[in-house]
DNA sequence: TTGTATGCGTTATCAT
DNA sequence: ATGATAACGCATACAA
């Protein structure tokens, strides 16, 4: 199983009988060598196993022909799908993908600097809104680099993300067109921009229907199942319960929910509920969650075709590309009681 | 942000006014160097920003410091906790963590083959039942490697797992100790051996306890919630309904107990579920889920060191390590509706 | 069309 | 304690 040690360009070289430029040349501009030896070293190449060392290629040609993508948290659903989109086109153009996981940890993201500093990665996808690479970020050599979801903070790197002002006001405009005069936000947070971006929709659909500041209710809340479950007892607790909870994301609307469920409500009969991504269990909750559809699959798709456009041009086309994601309505958003 | 040309050892060098050779060991063997120039060299690499060229180094050494994680489903609910066992243990010894993506395609698994014969990775760790690099797969000369969760059909490799027939056999006995008669094991397969010894530990259970086989039903399935909730109808279509549903994991359990809501159960009142993993969301369904809970990160220590030990002594001091699992009790249990 | 020779950035051997 | 240099495997400029 385990063969002593990989055979070497010189290996081919001397069963072929020619001299190892060759071989790299038959491998690399098979119009420049002659059909015959060619034919030779390919052979050769057959029997041996050959497989050019891709470090010491790199090490000669100065770049490689992988692309890392650095991650905070593995673990979140969307990522696994764009990490699809990213992938194929990649593999589209012969590049291969590495993963870094970083765990929000500069020490982990140097670990992943070391590596794009020995040119082992030719271009870079970021999933963080920041760069992890800690302090030494600013003497860092990086290779072209595109984020995805968030704008990269400290980094003047272009991103492409989803346009979630857009959706979100998609998600106000079917609760108030329900006829919903009190909802509730669950889940501000200025962390993350996305989220901040889904609040400004929301307020700004709120502001277009003329709803009054004391029918918006606004909850921070991280993102989690249990925050969303949270916030909702604390709501129950003060007495200050909405019709309609649109919820930042789905994992915080799945709390909310559940923790309806759980209070014996029926949703969408006695309370609406929404959520933000649709994450695979959207559709199997019950009620199946009416939420926004990250075009995740295009997302990676459109972010390493930029990342390509720069590896080509080294000027970004442009520094932000935001894709517009769709409503899917399912059964978790009805009337308000009060209209019943 | 972008500098024009990483520093090199001879950069250091020069600005130590040193020799590179100094500079090399003033960076491996400290104690080789005097203090003095020690000190010089410090401060050159300050200045200079210096990192060593991973690729070089591993080129020259023959080895690198990283480890390659190949998994062929990336959003696996398992995945990311092992994952961060693996990396903890890594880390913790001086190395890196790339993880590589293969979707079950054994070409995009030959792009990480050519990664491993060019000793880009000391060591590999595979999540996938088989050696992901198609036909090749015989000439390949792999670094040491250990498999997590399933042993490697094709590979004579180590692996670390859980032991799912002594998992599967607590939820049995926990069934059988209600007083189900008639259980119905959700997601038979062939295809994971992990499924077939939670359907062993099953079939064990039931054996001890003596119960006739008209009242064991085995449905296939493939592990998905659609899967869970497909077998749930075909059961009451076919009126072959049992007390308690035993799913090979919790995603099928999940699609399990929103078919029974959705039919207007309840649960544990008129049907008992339960899965297997531990899925982040099994303690958020209503009712939360009665499983079995992988002990993740414990695996992915375990794996690692593991790798280590084969790192250093090349010879496996245990070709299969299982991890046994805890019955984590919660609501989705209790005795069949006969008896109450 | 093919071969020779150089260098990519390191580390290790051998002198000094 | 330090320096000069070879070698890791490859691609290419240059010579033939």
């Amino acid at each position: 199983m385990s063969n002593p040690t990989p055979a070497t360009i010189e290996d081919v070289a001397r069963i072929a009988e020619v001299s190892i430029a060759t071989v790299s040349r038959a491998i690399h501009t098979p119009e420049k060598v002659a059909s015959s030896t060619r034919l030779k070293v390919n052979q050769a190449i057959a029997i041996t196993g050959y497989t050019t060392n891709a470090m010491a290629r790199s090490l000669r040609l100065g770049r490689s022909n992988m692309i890392l993508v650095v991650a905070p948290d593995i673990g979140d659903p969307n990522f696994s799908n764009i990490l699809v989109g990213l992938e194929n086109e990649a593999r589209a153009r012969g590049y291969g993908i590495l993963i870094g996981h970083t765990q929000n940890d500069a020490q982990r993201g140097l670990e992943y600097l070391k590596f794009l500093n020995s040119n082992q990665a030719a271009g870079l996808i970021l999933f963080t809104g920041v760069l992890p690479f800690g302090h030494q970020t600013m003497t860092a050599r990086l290779p072209p680099s595109v984020g995805v979801f968030e704008p990269v903070h400290n980094g003047g790197i272009p991103y492409v993300g989803v346009d979630d002002i857009a959706g979100a006001r998609k998600v106000v405009d079917l609760l108030l067109a329900e006829g919903h005069e009190k909802i509730a936000f669950i889940g501000d947070s200025r962390t993350r921009l996305a989220y901040s971006r889904r609040r400004e929709g929301f307020e700004a659909g709120m502001n277009a229907a003329g709803i009054r500041s004391e029918n918006r209710i606004v909850m921070p809340g991280d993102g989690t199942v249990e925050s969303g479950r949270l916030a909702l007892e604390q709501l129950f607790m003060e007495d200050r319960v909405p019709t309609a909870f649109m919820c930042v994301n789905d994992q915080t609307a799945i709390g909310v929910l559940l923790g309806l469920n759980a209070r014996g409500y029926n949703i969408p009969r006695d309370y609406s509920v929404t959520g933000f991504d649709d994450v695979p269990l959207a559709g199997f909750m019950s009620p199946p969650l009416t939420t926004i559809r990250q075009p995740r699959t295009a997302i990676g798709k459109r972010a390493m075709a930029l990342l390509f456009d720069l590896l080509a041009d080294g000027e970004p086309p442009e520094s932000e590309i935001l894709l517009v994601p769709d409503l899917v309505v399912r059964n978790s958003v009805g009337p308000p009681k009060t209209l019943r």
